[in-house]
DNA sequence: TGAAATAAACAACAGGTTGTTCGTTATTAT
DNA sequence: ATAATAACGAACAACCTGTTGTTTATTTCA
């Protein structure tokens, strides 16, 4: 059997096929986007999209697997720094290497996490992305970074704050044109999440 | 000229099809109705759905100002006591009496607040939302809640950091059945936000 | 290099949704 | 009671969808 991933066409195919998407979703909205939209915008023919995907939302589905599977990728990777960070309790607002390492993968796929992320984007993601750093917090692998008999609030509610604040940060630095370097970024979230919003604020302490 | 507000015929209409709208969104997403499903659902003719809105999104539209005139509303009713407490410096961990009263609205609004900012709702209303809490925040009307010069974070972040976390709450609390009181719910945000989500987590101090 | 394999292009289809416009029926407000 | 009008049913052209069968172009390997 012959590879189809490496056939040139195929390739060149797929590449203009999601470029198409960024630029739609941009445009109009994920929503809005018909198969039509994306063929005439790639210069294909329709009946080549569906020899390659389903329908969008395969497409979708198939460009988003890509990045939760890089991401998972980078967070396991980064893994027993933040746990060995966390365990000699120490004071320290340097910029955990985890999420230096997210914002430099962000960075470097920002075309597509701008679109999907945006306000025209795909809200399915935003929830998986969520879960996905739901679990990466309170997750049952090995020891949990968070144990529940500490908590002053319920772990739901903290997850979800933490989760979504940190996604509207993101949202938020793709939005305005990425000017701060991922190292920055990285220090604007410890500085918020280890000392509370108030503090950051200047209206504590 | 006769009123169209008060015959009962059109108030009937617009009511099934609001609440033909709640359901579908939690069934099968906003993005994926038609209006054929709206007015099935409704029992209407879709004719007479189109003598009251432009398509489906014209619905939405009037569905989601009508909430956020009312939380408009509960704001700056509730600004003056926000303001006092702010300028007391008091290190009151008590609930601020405005996000209680929110609470108390989104409660009985809770189908149509928990469709539309639901994983299947509507991810521009999110948007408006933020950016409605980020006036409110940072809102050059008279004197603002926080100063800029006070900040140890670009203001457009810590912006996005608060309301996507508090929003994320609001739809954990939603989609688990609104367990908790809205009174809880208060304190479980000022909590966190007061003292950081690190603290709140037991990590800290 | 030449033949086999296969991706892409093209065209035509049935089925569904959209937004609009008729004349008709039923309900409402006064 | 009656004039006003909301809602109805039916029909329409236009569009998008997903599929199928055929032809063309490119790649791969013997």
């Amino acid at each position: 059997m012959r590879d189809s991933n490496t056939d040139l066409r195929v390739i060149r195919t797929r590449e203009s096929i999601r470029n198409a998407l960024v630029e739609l979703i941009e445009e109009k909205g994920f929503e809005a986007i018909s198969v039509k939209d994306i063929t005439t915008r790639a210069k294909i023919n329709r009946g080549t999209f569906y020899a390659h995907y389903q329908d969008k939302f395969d497409l979708m589905t198939k460009c988003e697997e890509e990045i939760m599977l890089e991401m998972s990728r980078i967070a396991k990777q980064n893994f027993p720094s933040v746990i060995a960070a966390l365990e000699t309790n120490s004071p320290t607002v340097t910029p955990f290497p985890l999420v230096v390492s997210v914002f430099e993968y962000l960075n470097e796929n920002s075309g597509f996490m701008k679109a999907v992320l945006g306000p025209k984007g795909d809200l399915s993601f935003q929830t998986r992305l969520k879960d996905f750093m739901w679990k990466t917090m309170f997750g049952n692998n090995s020891e949990a970074l968070v144990k529940e008999e500490n908590l002053l609030v319920p772990g739901q509610y903290l997850a979800s704050y933490i989760s979504s604040a940190h996604i509207g940060v993101i949202q938020q630095w793709l939005n305005s044109g990425r000017k701060e370097s991922p190292q920055e970024m990285a220090r604007i979230l410890s500085t918020i999440t280890a000392n509370g919003p108030m503090f950051a604020a200047g209206l504590k302490k």
